[in-house]
DNA sequence: GTACACCTACGACAAGTCGTCGTAAAAGTA
DNA sequence: TACTTTTACGACGACTTGTCGTAGGTGTAC
């Protein structure tokens, strides 16, 4: 349900947190338009905002300067939208996208062999449900 | 690089597009707004329209009433967005997707029999490679 | 050839989203 | 008090999306 999704300012201002933890609106500022452009102080706020009301945010309200976290995690929120894809296009499942971009050779070996390892991996785990 | 996303009007036309093959405008229409309804013939002209601007569904205007087709397969495009998604959110690698979809479990056993089955011998596709 | 039905083509619209900007008010510091 | 920094939010222009209206083409029936 947290799925929404996010548009490219949105996303490189979560982006931002996921990477930094959390930040005032001001080091974000100044980490996406630069410190000498001051004008974006109201356009990052505006945009802080939206993320609030989107639940995608968090906002610490508690100090005069508040403090911003993401609400979600970079797997969490791409697994979503990943589910929502496959939701949209193939009644939920993943295999018919994975069977295209195998056939179309556009996953490497190396990513090949990571994505049976965790495959493989979470059969050994999966026992215990 | 066809990878625009669709809308969701836009996706229902395709949808029916990619179940039935080639239809008339008229087909569509009587498809999705219902047979009754003459009124949505302009709105199904405009999105075969666009559609066709964005390069997704082709026009054959060889009869003077065209028949509509899916450029793109549903597997092409599925998998063209679930690349547009790991590029902007985990640098292109599934791993962290796959990895987070297991953990929460959101995948059934067979779902994950079939993933393993698709990477392990590529058995849905015959030996073409 | 005149009607009529059906089609294509496309301009225009309202509503919604997105990034931006301006400004008012609050809060802190000198 | 004056100044700075921040919050809060209204408003905008550009763009997208779904819808509708209409002008004009093309076929068939009389």
């Amino acid at each position: 349900m947290p799925a929404a999704t996010l548009a490219p300012a949105e996303l490189s201002v979560v982006e931002l947190l996921w990477q930094r933890g959390a930040l005032t609106a001001r080091q974000i500022q100044d980490a996406i338009y630069g410190e000498s452009d001051r004008s974006q102080h109201g356009t990052v706020q505006r945009l802080l905002q939206r993320l609030e009301d989107k639940g995608v945010v968090q906002r610490d309200r508690h100090a005069p300067v508040h403090t911003f976290t993401a609400c979600i995690g970079r797997e969490e929120y791409a697994a979503g939208q990943l589910e929502t894809l496959a939701e949209r296009l193939t009644g939920g499942s993943l295999a018919p996208l994975l069977t295209h971009l195998i056939e179309t050779k556009r996953l490497d070996r190396a990513e090949l062999r990571r994505l049976r390892q965790i495959l493989d991996g979470g059969k050994a785990d999966g026992g215990k449900s």
